[in-house]
DNA sequence: ACTGCTTCTGTGAACGTGCACAGTAGCGCC
DNA sequence: GGCGCTACTGTGCACGTTCACAGAAGCAGT
């Protein structure tokens, strides 16, 4: 009927409640004897600890807020956090964390968060997609531990991260573009106000110098239907481009689609280069040469850094991996 | 220093704690004066309730967990999970219920998850994706409120479910095939201990009857290259096909790249329908007719009946929402 | 002045843990 | 036999709430 407490597993083992605790604490100083009666006890009533009752008096929670700071509509097109939440989660759960989802898109979910997380709800914060100026960053205060997965930008020093190296990765497309012979690249950045936005503009203008210039570059906002628009408006502004670097596959399929109706072909008369691998990579026509980032592994290194600060580090190092180029058939 | 805590604020404002607790939970019996003042108490000490203290006496935790069943490598292929996520977040967030994701992807998992419910940390389960004769829906007991987002083959009458009218859409999309001309129409399903599976076959045969033969019928898994796969070996089996009915976007993506490969055109020499509406459904060429499914109200009307159970209804029963057909190029 | 009712307030107990502390038992050693 | 040490065990308290209950204050009706 009622579910049994440490009491009633004490009782059952022969023991007191403190024998029990320390058990299930990992204390050295539980005999041999009392270890059995009581495993035995344990699994006789199903007994399970009370998560309340043991947060109420350790001050911990037991619990890890996600913040997804994306604005509702475009949650999710991103295929990235797909991975995130499961690497997070089973990482989380090694260590009897569960992975609490709070998203941040307007001002009363924000506000809603920031009660959550300064109420002492969570003991660590992993932020996801945090725009550049975000307020929840100032605003969660520093009592709880906060990681990101990719760049905070303007806070790089004051929330750690695990991203990819989002400038070498566009450095790696726009050379090999130039290796085929491209000599009119153009490129569709993603928002200014995000790390890819800004930093995969920079690697483009690495390698192109002087020749990235502003007619050769237009902006998107991840989304399929800004590709396209941004496309068209590159073919109008400079219709000899025979190159094209899209900072996201999604946005490329929209460029694919912008190219198909100008009637240009692909790779023939230009060349288009993604970013991201993500699945429709493959499902366009043709298919796109795109830059593959170790997502799992970035995953894994946030949540690393997270579980370092909650286990007391007074500070941690971003971690920043590698790219990867994937050649297809679009460029 | 410390956190506020509700003694601090019936200090401040100079009343008890049981006042104080009335406010909190809404009881009537507070007098304006005693309002006011605790209402500036709580601002000025940034005080806000410990969840933990609070389910530790009304044995409520105030958290659903959502329970992912699909095994770890496919998680997320389908976009649907985004929806209800996003969508549950927020329903669950209005009555101060926060959301912890749980997988169930292998053994160990499953585990975890029947410990953490059965022990009481959770007020109610969502859970999605759950593939026929799961243990899992038996494990988790009749303690805790569960419901499912998309029915659970073979429990339908113990897990009450929201979920879309599988079966309708694919009449939907097969009598649109055979009102266009197509006579060898063909078919790619999904995983047969899946609602998704089994349903939209169900309804191509409703449509057929007779002609869907085992010969124009092939399975899939959901994946891209499944689709693939799959029609490659209709290909092979009735070459004199002209239609083909593929039950997710995703896997007729991996369709049309099977028939462009077997040099066939689209929809010229074969008609291609999908399903779900999904982003890869506008990013192939040429764009997927498919079937649009209303999964931001069924997410709606999943975290509905769970939260009618939450309140004490004795049981609840499904719902089952209409599909749309989504003309576009393919078919 | 007493009773009964409504509205409001304060208080003690309980929820199920972990932790500090006090204590016991056994053992070896002087 | 006393001492110190190690290995182990039991107990009281605190954590921050809610809830049931007892009561006070005000008012109306007798």
């Amino acid at each position: 009927m009622k579910r049994p407490t440490i009491h009633d597993v004490a009782a059952a083992a022969g023991v007191s409640r403190g024998t029990v605790s320390r058990l299930l604490n990992g204390d050295r100083y539980v005999s041999p004897a009392a270890r059995v009666a009581v495993e035995r006890a344990i699994s006789e009533t199903g007994y399970v600890v009370n998560r309340a009752a043991r947060s109420l008096v350790t001050q911990r929670t037991g619990s890890v807020a996600m913040v997804l700071s994306e604005p509702h509509e475009k949650l999710f097109e991103d295929p990235n956090y797909s991975t995130l939440i499961r690497v997070a989660v089973r990482r989380l759960a090694e260590r009897d964390l569960s992975l609490v989802m709070m998203l941040a898109g307007d001002e009363g979910d924000r506000e809603r968060v920031v009660r959550y997380v300064r109420g002492g709800h969570a003991d660590g914060v992993l932020l996801v997609s945090t725009h550049a100026g975000d307020p929840l960053v100032g605003a969660l205060g520093s009592g709880t531990p906060a990681v990101s997965c990719g760049a905070v930008i303007g806070r790089e020093t004051v929330i750690p991260y695990a991203a990819t190296d989002e400038r070498l990765g566009a450095r790696q497309m726009t050379e090999y573009l130039v290796s085929q012979g491209r000599r009119r690249i153009a490129m569709i950045t993603g928002p200014m106000d995000t790390p890819g936005g800004i930093q995969r503009l920079e690697g483009f203008a690495d390698v192109l110098g002087r020749k990235a210039t502003k007619k050769l570059i237009a902006h998107g906002d991840w989304t399929q239907a800004s590709g396209e628009r941004a496309m068209t408006e590159l073919l109008d502004r400079s219709p000899d481009l025979d190159a094209v670097f899209v900072a996201s596959d999604l946005m490329a399929a929209g460029a694919l689609a912008a190219l198909r109706a100008a009637g240009r072909s692909v790779p023939g008369d230009v060349a288009v280069g993604g970013f991201d691998d993500s699945s429709v990579a493959t499902s366009t026509h043709p298919p796109l040469t795109t830059i593959r980032q170790p997502l799992a592994e970035v995953a894994n290194k946030t949540v690393d850094l997270l579980l370092a600060l909650i286990d007391g580090a007074p500070r941690v190092d971003p971690v920043i991996l590698p790219t990867e180029l994937v050649i297809r058939e679009s460029a």
